[in-house]
DNA sequence: GGATCGATATATCGGCGCTATATATGAGGA
DNA sequence: TCCTCATATATAGCGCCGATATATCGATCC
């Protein structure tokens, strides 16, 4: 699924400027589980507009841009309604974390302690974010959040439980002068 | 973190050729949480040799190309070790699953329970496969086997107890002739 | 027996998308 | 006063995925 389908699904809430998508990806309903930046937004909503899927009408600004609002098409939202209908990829996980784990028997205790403390002080922050219902939110939003939520809690869980397999499997160094 | 750090850490594993390194994204240790392809693999090859990260020496063979079996020098393995010492970037998670929930309400219902069906026997297979440990593992690997493990069979659990929220709100179509 | 398919093995091309950067300004905190 | 952050668009460079090319062997299937 290329960058012009989500920037599609984006519209498919309302219109939009190529800033404030940006923003949905980086803070917003997408930003747990989808990626994408100005470098491929921007083009892609060029692209999508070409091909008559968007709409695009500017909005004198002073100071800043002009802002561009984009629109969806009546073909643009059947277009989103097919790529929907397509098979789907598998979900995609990357972890630098893990990694670095898969090395724990190499590395110092301390910096596995650390990594741990780090991550767990992360995911926490993102189950508090994740807490909280919206009431504007669409059903598949909701639905969304709670998954995000129930995931996070259980890698906090494991993590809490099991971080002493690896943190015994780390070297112990002596303190150093 | 480039492929070419992964790769040094392919490589920290024992001795392999490009395919089996592949392989390791693909099936082995590496495939529940890291992605690379032989667009990357085969240039991160060369230019780890140009480097002198690591060393090549070719075996001949019959019917296929001669194998290319890499190995770690030692300046390899603390260019490794450096990089595990970096900041680490936080996990990515890309779902189009999701992506497409988020709609839910403007897809059919018999769409939305054929999505989630899919989604459950594809995690109920990937549990399956992270459920039997390997003696040979590292403590790392089996860290992250269990951990996989943990956050798949939450997953599962959600899915199973809140797939009518998504599929309540989905579009009831009649039976069409 | 012949055909097809998957595994073995290396390698490159095209194009997509991330990272960083450029540009410009107003608001708020140090 | 200065710096940082938010607003807003845009591009260049480069890294990486997906597809493709090439070649052979063993297994399965009809």
């Amino acid at each position: 699924m290329h960058v012009t389908t989500l920037c599609l699904g984006a519209l498919a809430f309302g219109d939009a400027t190529g800033y404030e998508i940006n923003k949905m990806f980086e803070d917003g309903p997408f930003s747990h589980f989808l990626d994408a930046s100005y470098g491929s937004i921007y083009p892609a909503l060029t692209r999508l507009t070409d091909e008559g899927l968007v709409t695009c009408r500017t909005e004198q600004q002073e100071g800043r841009p002009d802002k561009k609002i984009y629109s969806l098409t009546e073909k643009g939202r059947h277009q989103l309604g097919d790529a929907l209908g397509q098979q789907l990829a598998p979900d995609k996980f990357r972890s630098e974390f893990l990694f670095t784990v898969l090395f724990a028997h190499l590395l110092p205790r301390d910096r596995v302690r650390s990594l741990v403390d780090q991550r767990l002080a992360a995911m926490k922050e993102k189950v508090e974010d994740l807490s909280q219902a919206d009431e504007e939110d669409t059903p598949g939003m909701d639905f969304a959040r709670r998954y995000g939520h129930a995931v996070f809690a259980a890698s906090i869980e494991f993590l809490e439980r099991n971080r002493h397999l690896i943190e015994e499997a780390a070297i112990e160094e002596k303190a150093h002068a």
